[in-house]
DNA sequence: TGATAATGAGTGAGCGCTCACTTACAATAT
DNA sequence: ATATTGTAAGTGAGCGCTCACTCATTATCA
């Protein structure tokens, strides 16, 4: 493995494990079996460190999602998509994703408006489908934020062992869910 | 307004606003109008500090979520009063809330089992309707994480700029929502 | 007047980061 | 082939600084 990623990998499991703070670039650098000093020949500083893993991760995820989509037209089966990319994006790489879970509320101020994002996605299939009279949707932001946040809190809940096992099992349950809080009728 | 209170106030909007690492007791003592070895006198450490914050706050929260379900009997009606006395928490102590929210991750192991929380009052009224067969819900756990997570997220986009103004006045659509999450057949 | 509360300069452990030096290896000259 | 030079990656002791915490002193109050 090279230096560079080395570093990467050592870092976020510490960052997960003791938090960015609570992470010397001593202890980053004799996980990874590197010198300090090979630290900042890839990285101007360790906050920086922090925030690229951070940002990479953001924004593969995002593309991963997109992909998933594909050229589906029905809501139901654009919802199945993308949670069943969600939670493989969780069970590949779980510490990534626990880090990415963890650190956002720190880096969110630093996105661009101009950024494709994980929120936008699903903002996006939930727009599109109201326009096409699919769905009533008469608060297509609250409606994202409860979706999202239905998918993310699982994985939290996995983070405080109120979860176990791998989170692609209960996609089925999950998608069904999502489906029902944005297609039945407000009374 | 006491000392002891001064500090608390002063101690969660900085670390809101910084992160707990990216506050000194220098800043809290100097915002709160203080000397800094006052904070000593009340609390033994920097870190004991905004624990016994999140803590307490963390209690306070469970405790009322509780008592707004009074003798209430139906799954809609319960769901209801949690979401209002939910959403009035956040709406109220907005700073105290976002600390809540963004730094539960870090304090979540440090609360013991036997404790009340949020998560379990959700969760027992879940589990007391499917006992009752208002509902089928395949798995209480995963239902009760998507129920969580959907308020929690609203409550963080407001935190990100993406929805703004008080929560409380979306109250109906995310109980309705959360309702249809809970009580429609699965296929 | 004794007890309690508040003060803020002082302290030192620990941290991010630097930089002079070493090593590995490729390119070029002999 | 061998020697020479150039380059980039890697190293880790040490520097400067920050910041949580202490404590001798002063103010407040019952």
């Amino acid at each position: 493995m090279e230096t560079r990623e080395k570093i990467v990998s050592s870092a976020v499991q510490l960052f997960v494990d003791h938090g960015i703070a609570g992470t010397t670039t001593r202890e980053i650098a004799s996980h990874a079996g590197v010198a300090e000093g090979s630290i900042y020949r890839y990285f101007p500083s360790k906050e920086e460190l922090a925030w690229i893993i951070f940002h990479n991760h953001h924004i593969y995820m995002a593309n991963q999602l997109v992909k998933s989509l594909n050229d589906k037209y029905d809501l139901k089966e654009n919802i199945n998509a993308l949670v069943e990319c969600f939670l493989k994006l969780a069970d590949e790489d779980w510490v990534m994703f626990c880090y990415y879970l963890t650190s956002q509320h720190s880096y969110m101020h630093r996105i661009k408006l101009e950024e494709n994002t994980p929120y936008k996605v699903i903002l996006n299939i939930i727009q599109q489908a109201k326009n096409k009279n699919e769905i009533e949707c008469e608060n297509v932001e609250i409606m994202t934020a409860m979706v999202m946040g239905s998918v993310h809190q699982i994985a939290i809940n996995k983070i405080y062992n109120r979860i176990q096992g791998d989170l692609y099992q209960h996609r089925e349950l999950i998608s069904q869910t999502i489906s029902q809080m944005l297609m039945e009728d407000k009374e």
